[in-house]
DNA sequence: GCTTTAACATACGGTAGCGTATGGATGATG
DNA sequence: CATCATCCATACGCTACCGTATGTTAAAGC
């Protein structure tokens, strides 16, 4: 919501991932969508072609926020890969701005995955490019390739699992620390 | 589908248990269900009163499917914690028959219980009592109660993880047997 | 064999949502 | 200042649902 008079499509984009993170897939309806931007569908039938569009448009930003922003993000404390790992591991390894619906988006999207080809496309560029980008980083502490494919992909589930179960349980820093050792060793 | 002529709830249960991992929750519509019944929406709402009813059923029997009936099944084989974990591990902890929708509901649920109450008071319900079995196991090892308590959370954490990605990436038995070690020592 | 009842089918009114078509306002531009 | 493109509102037909009301059938009971 820009103090400027009109939309653009990235309103309509920040606005369909919000309603995603809140009421999930079958929350993104166009007239739903325009009443909370106080406008009309007229509006979003300018901007996009229909709701597949701008389905395919809210993929894609969310595939580079989630990938190329946050990895980046993290490595730039480039420590020992102990650290950078619980840089991750803490931060969750997925908290896109809120704008893009925050770390609430990536589990929506994980599920909508299995009812979606788009978005399940989707899905797994982003899980090939962090799980390469973890495995390697374990390559160069000294690991086998077989081990380092293994060991970052236990890291990876156990990530995904512990950000999905927040609401759940909590894990201690020092718990992770432990963890994140063990598969070093 | 049994072969009796007539259907019953629990033929509609299991129905919008199916239409739930291939479609996400917005896939139970009665009229759906009943299309692929082969009846029409007049023999669901004598079995039902609307479909808060179908839903709030379907969840009770998931419940116990999850909890009770997988565990007892799982700990039978009453070896060493480490193999009993094993056995948890790799039957993804969640394995309900596939008559009510196999793996995948566990993460359609999960995702579901974020826009929905009942729902996660469903799921709260089911991970309060896995994750209470899983703690008082680790007890029983020999662990303190703070590692108990989070070093079951971890395993939870990349069971939940792991089932999830299944998809995505493969991990070896070995793989698990050493965090598990791990979490043992 | 006649009624009763369980298990559906059919028909209806109502809402929410999609996409289109077209009209209206507002600011830039020559 | 008349025109033109941008951005949105309004109005329309259409489909997929929900839930209700009522008709239908086949089998069970007596």
């Amino acid at each position: 919501m820009s103090k400027s008079k009109t939309l653009d499509a990235e309103d309509w984009i920040k606005a369909a991932a919000r309603s995603l993170t809140l009421s999930g897939p079958n929350g993104i309806k166009v007239e739903r969508l325009a009443r909370e931007l106080n406008v009309t569908k007229g509006s979003f039938y300018w901007h996009f072609k229909d709701v597949n569009a701008l389905k395919l448009a809210m993929l894609e930003r969310w595939e580079t926020i989630t990938t190329e922003d946050i990895i980046t993000g993290a490595v730039k404390s480039d420590d020992a890969l102990e650290n950078v790992l619980l840089n991750i591991a803490i931060l969750g390894l997925v908290k896109p701005p809120a704008d893009y619906g925050g770390a609430r988006a990536e589990s929506a999207i994980r599920e909508w995955a299995k009812y979606d080809q788009d978005v399940d496309d989707s899905i797994k560029r982003v899980d090939t490019r962090r799980l390469s980008f973890l495995r390697t980083r374990f390559e160069h502490a000294g690991l086998s390739k077989q081990d380092a494919e293994q060991r970052s992909a236990l890291f990876y589930a156990t990530m995904i699992g512990a950000g999905w179960l927040t609401n759940t349980l909590t894990l201690k820093t020092e718990t992770i620390r432990d963890f994140i050792r063990s598969l070093l060793s």
